[in-house]
DNA sequence: ATTGACACGTGAAGC
DNA sequence: TGCTTCACGTGTCAA
């Protein structure tokens, strides 16, 4: 609490466990005195006026060294010796290798990201359009591979899978997409996977005659859903 | 080179500019035979033999702590000021940043990690049928390579779809097997698609530890499956 | 006894 | 001009 008389205090936690006395340093303030005296000369260093404030300036600016470094020590994980030295030789350690865990991480992070969302294409309809698609190049985000979607016609039916993060309305928007294209919704459903995933299965009817091919139906529907989403 | 010499170099590197002549350091290696006289006392402390052998390893002892704070400042990214205090103050927040974001990393990399399983599992699966690219002409015969099974894992939670033939029992039958894998069913919905076809979705929550790596659980479910219906 | 680590006081140099 | 930062020598404890 007393700033001065506690200057070394927080040294012997970084330290071994040095109990250096601080009554030698209080000492020292008293000293003070004594200190332009010890030196003898009648006309001593030209700071006869500051001089202690030279030392009590500079056993602050120790003590915020040493929270620093107790700070320091307190980050970094599994050190067995609490030198200044090892503390700081390890503290570099650390850094390099959070820096190449980070880098390796994101890296790795982005080609999966990439490659899902590659094998998610050949995995849908047999769309091949995504190639000419010049929105694909904002794949950087790392939530970039959802949504999923997936689209198949049988006789009448048209069973449409959605897997994709879990959104305010996203069901809405999807089902309204649906039958704006001329379906009606015969069965919904929407099972949450993990935290924020929603597994979404539609199956619908067409209506009537189809204004397109099946082919192309499939992929307007796919695409239409993925600029919604 | 010289060990003694050098002591200081680098600590202007570190420091603002400080060109600290070293000339002044040799000269105190040459002073340390004044310093015992300057100190005056006929008899100074009781270590009058090796009194320069502390001092050269002070020195070394500084020119190590100067390597490392050097070595500090390098490894930590926008550094204005080199202050020695501003560079532990500024690696421990540098090394707090990257913690956290190593770990948001680490956290979403784990998330999407599972979704590249799924690819593996698809493509086994899935089989060939990428090669044919005619996914319209398996509309016209709703029969040829079913079942279709696809699973993938997220966190805690294993995600399976079983796009099959409608038969007798075959939900009873998927639903055992997946409780026998030791795995806890969530959700189910199975949604008739045409006339003859069930799509059904399973989450179920993985108990405990894995017994295996998602890979081979992802398999093993798989492989099961398609021996079973 | 030797070695290593620490805090302190102090002069110097830059802003 | 002061205010800050630095390296140095030194005494002192502990392994």
């Amino acid at each position: 609490m007393t700033p001065d008389g506690n200057v070394t205090f927080p040294s012997h936690v970084i330290s071994h466990g040095y109990s250096y006395q601080l009554g030698e340093n209080i000492k020292d303030i008293s000293k003070q005195e004594s200190y332009s005296n010890k030196r003898g000369h009648g006309a001593m260093s030209r700071t006869p006026l500051h001089a202690q404030d030279h030392v009590i300036a500079e056993r602050k600016r120790r003590e915020k060294l040493s929270q620093r470094f107790i700070a320091l020590s307190a980050v970094v994980p599994s050190l067995k010796k609490m030198d200044k030295a090892t503390v700081l030789g390890d503290a570099v350690k650390y850094i390099k290798q959070l820096q190449g865990r980070s880098e390796k991480l994101e890296e790795e992070l982005s080609r999966k990201t990439v490659e899902s969302v590659v094998v998610v294409k050949k995995s849908q309809v047999a769309m091949d359009d995504y190639s000419s698609t010049s929105d694909e190049s904002s794949c950087d985000q790392p939530n970039q591979e959802l949504p999923e979607i997936e689209a198949r016609v049988s006789e009448k039916h048209v069973l449409v899978k959605v897997h994709c993060e879990r959104r305010q309305g996203c069901i809405s928007k999807i089902l309204n997409l649906i039958e704006k294209t001329n379906l009606i919704v015969l069965s919904n459903s929407v099972i949450p996977f993990g935290s924020s995933i929603l597994d979404i299965t539609i199956v619908a009817q067409m209506e009537g005659e189809l204004p397109m091919t099946i082919e192309d139906l499939v992929k307007n529907l796919c695409r239409n859903l993925l600029n919604l989403i």
